[in-house]
DNA sequence: CCGTCTATTGCACCAAAGGGCCAACAAAGG
DNA sequence: CCTTTGTTGGCCCTTTGGTGCAATAGACGG
């Protein structure tokens, strides 16, 4: 479907950077430098690739530079108690930008934080010094959901650019008919001919790559049901 | 749809029962007969139906009795520190047996437990000394979950009641139509004459109340699709 | 102003779906 | 033994959907 055409051969860089990025980023901010670098250590150990920031702030300002946004499923591990900007609080905003699952860390902190943070949607909440096992099932359970979220975006991105090839009666005559209404309703209900609906209906078809009635059921459903209220 | 026949006037008895269904149901176990009490009087004040039990095993015991079970919206409010049987494992322990919300409260305990508690599929996690407004909003959206939880329950049973009146054949036949295929198709597929599946085909219709192909698509996609392999 | 493109429509034809009427056959139950 | 139910099938007719071909009208760029 989005297969970008290949015009050259794959280098070995790019090989082993296509590898690191299906297995996944890991995103950790923590002010302890000293944990930074071993976190960063033990991560890219287990196969990950991984990027380390020593403050929220510090990440935000790279997100805003946006260049080379790493492709693949990723994960933020993020410590509760920082400067300037709180755990918690990066989560609460990037929340509305970004929907990077978010993993808090903390030592020995009280129960507050930790409901604190599974309120605001972190995925976990992992208590310092870090268990190897616990860490990384928890980072496995974050890609996972990256990744599965990032599958649905694309889905639904393709989906939406295939929906914009139509024109508005097309849209329209399609809607209906994956509602269940007949040629003849749609043709009285728009008030054109019954040829006309029967054009708009298969072109749309066509379009949208739907072979049966059924097919385009699914499609706009899968379009219009999860949140888009596109259409 | 599933509405029995009402045969005799409802008295005001049954009316208040039913407001307080309505409202939902809060369990509450806390071995702290004091709690328990003040618990029961606050949460029956606000208009909720409230049960309370010493104990985890006293709340099993109940449910193993099973009588009268409460319709409607319910939500389990319970200590995490327990005699005999932890809130935690009784958490576990539920999770098969019923799906009814979760929510663990408990008086200055460390971020481990809550974090379990979490993990483990609680919707919120409360700590002690209970605040009227935090305890009610977390009630409000336990219940609120059981009631789309059972909402959801009850769409599916339904339809599964439905689909079961279906014969083996009708629903063989359904099911392929909802994937698309035509009937041509199916005959051949199935080695039966063409009119034969049109005679499935209707009658599956009829039976499961679909006006339209599109109808029938839903119906079944909703069947089969969240979880339940049936069909 | 002209050629092109798109949306629209009519006409004709074929395929597929919907359905009425009738009937055979087997298994399950009374 | 008879009835009911499930499954199967044939014949025939109507409605709906799917397409090809041709034509008209408005929009747009040159």
């Amino acid at each position: 479907m989005v297969a970008p055409a290949l015009r050259r051969p794959i280098t070995a860089d790019e090989q082993r950077r296509a590898e690191r990025c299906a297995r996944g980023l890991v995103i950790v901010i923590d002010d302890d430098a000293e944990i930074l670098a071993a976190l960063h250590a033990l991560i890219e150990l287990e196969g990950y690739a991984c990027e380390t920031y020593a403050s929220a702030l510090a990440y935000l300002r790279a997100l805003q530079d946006g260049r080379g946004r790493f492709p693949g499923p990723r994960c933020l591990l993020c410590d509760v108690k920082l400067p300037e900007l709180d755990g918690l609080e990066l989560q609460r905003r990037l929340a509305t930008l970004d929907d990077t699952p978010v993993l808090l860390m903390s030592g020995a902190s009280g129960a507050p934080e930790a409901v604190s943070a599974f309120r605001a949607g972190a995925l976990d909440f992992l208590i310092k010094p870090l268990d190897d096992e616990t860490l990384f099932a928890a980072v496995g359970r974050a890609l996972a959901a990256s990744a599965a979220r990032q599958r649905e975006q694309a889905r639904r991105r393709d989906l939406a650019a295939r929906l914009a090839t139509l024109t508005e009666r097309e849209r329209e005559v399609a809607r209906r008919v994956a509602r269940g209404e007949r040629n003849q309703d749609i043709a009285a209900a728009l008030g054109i001919a019954l040829r006309t609906v029967k054009r708009h209906r298969q072109q749309a078809m066509h379009k949208l790559g739907a072979a049966t009635l059924v097919d385009l059921v699914h499609l706009l459903d899968a379009a219009q049901g999860p949140g888009t209220q596109t259409l």
